[in-house]
DNA sequence: ACCTGAACACCGTTCAAGT
DNA sequence: ACCTGAACACCGTTCAAGT
């Protein structure tokens, strides 16, 4: 399914093959993860795409975790930050989810990514302006700066592993079969051992993905406002 | 650094090699993720210990996903449920809170096993165990059944992700870069374009990692307590 | 039915040698 | 300084052939 390029070049207009430099191995790697997909992102992948050897990437890169980091910032540059603008319609918790949806949206869209997003703790331009996004929200509904500090973190986290969750749930092929066999378990739990999940059997399966990953933002922005952070000794 | 066997045997007393089996096979490789980690529990390598080619193991087991599987719920074991007895001196959600700790606790020492975890949706008698023992707290605590049924997953999650981040932040040699690189950002940043970031940039990176997932998960708590669940139609 | 050798198609990373 | 061929030490999975 793979195409090789779009535009076809005649011989005399052919580009010459550029120069290496971390930015073009970088934009190299998002245009192959597009095209591919993260998991063909590989050190050897991507030098056959510059047309040189895998050794020759150590020179601008440190390692496969490094390049997908860099590979990642990039892509934060898609989620759509418009919501922190105050509107008639909506209060600060209902843009502050709604951001959080185009995060999510952009990890679900790069299977893999997302796993990547767990591990690696980016520091980009994107992403500080993601944060600061974030925090302007929780300060505008009047969270104290305590707790919208510790607070952005467990909402992207939150964003982050169900992003990871899911994609990898979508592209593996026995995702179903591993659903079916949880809920075959809960549903032939014994009554007395396990009271609770079977009385909850249907509740715990129940909902769209999306209603139930709204509902998680609302809970955690919720207790993050009203959750008061330990005393400091 | 690896050590052959503790025991020797003579050759007489030699165990003779035994039958392959699911059990047999998921056994090893357990013992071989506490030897040297999961990321040597491969296919071929488990093949090795085994004593046999690779190609064996799949009369038993799928793919590596369904062996790394076999091994989380096995290791779910572990997981102290003593809590979920009614204790004179800690309410509910401390209790809650406690079983969370131990079950964060058993991802930890094993890493790897976390990230596999956020991935798999385990169907063992222990993961049944662990999900009936957290329901029972929250209905104790009088949360109605509906938000306590997604409650357990969005709580499990936190504590699979955070287990994930901190356990591969930990063995990976630029942890420590990594942080220091966003924390340089966040400083760095400039106070007309990013106010809130510059503000609270101390607050973003105190406190210990237990300080902040034991104020996480009583967030989490108290926005699954209060938050309703949107209308169904 | 169960087991396996060999093969296919890959990996990340290092290092000595070149320009 | 930058670049690279070749090597080292691995992977997952399949399949034809054996017992």
């Amino acid at each position: 399914m793979t195409t090789r390029s779009d535009k076809s070049f005649s011989r005399r207009e052919r580009p010459a093959k550029p120069a290496l430099s971390r930015e073009w191995i970088v934009a190299t790697a998002v245009a192959l993860m597009r095209r591919e997909g993260l998991e063909r992102v590989t050190m050897r992948r991507l030098a056959r795409e510059l047309d040189t050897g895998p050794a020759s990437l150590y020179v601008y890169v440190a390692n496969t975790a490094e390049l997908h980091a860099a590979v990642l910032d990039e892509l934060l540059g898609e989620v759509d930050l418009g919501p922190v603008q105050a509107q008639a319609e909506a209060d600060w918790r209902d843009r502050l989810v709604r951001i959080l949806f185009s995060y999510t949206a952009v990890l679900f869209e790069h299977p893999g990514l997302a796993r990547s997003a767990l591990v690696t703790r980016p520091s980009g331009r994107h992403y500080l302006d993601l944060l600061e996004a974030l925090l302007a929200l929780l300060a505008e509904g009047g969270v104290p700066g305590g707790r919208a500090a510790w607070g952005v973190d467990v909402l992207l986290q939150m964003a982050t592993a169900t992003a990871a969750e899911q994609s990898t749930r979508y592209a593996a092929p026995d995702a179903q079969e591993e659903m079916d066999a949880l809920m075959a378990a809960v549903r032939g739990a014994s009554d007395r051992t396990h009271p609770q999940l079977r009385a909850l059997s249907e509740e715990l399966f129940s909902g769209p993905g999306k209603a139930r990953l709204d509902w998680g933002f609302r809970a955690l922005i919720n207790g993050i406002q009203q959750t008061a952070r330990p005393d400091r000794r």
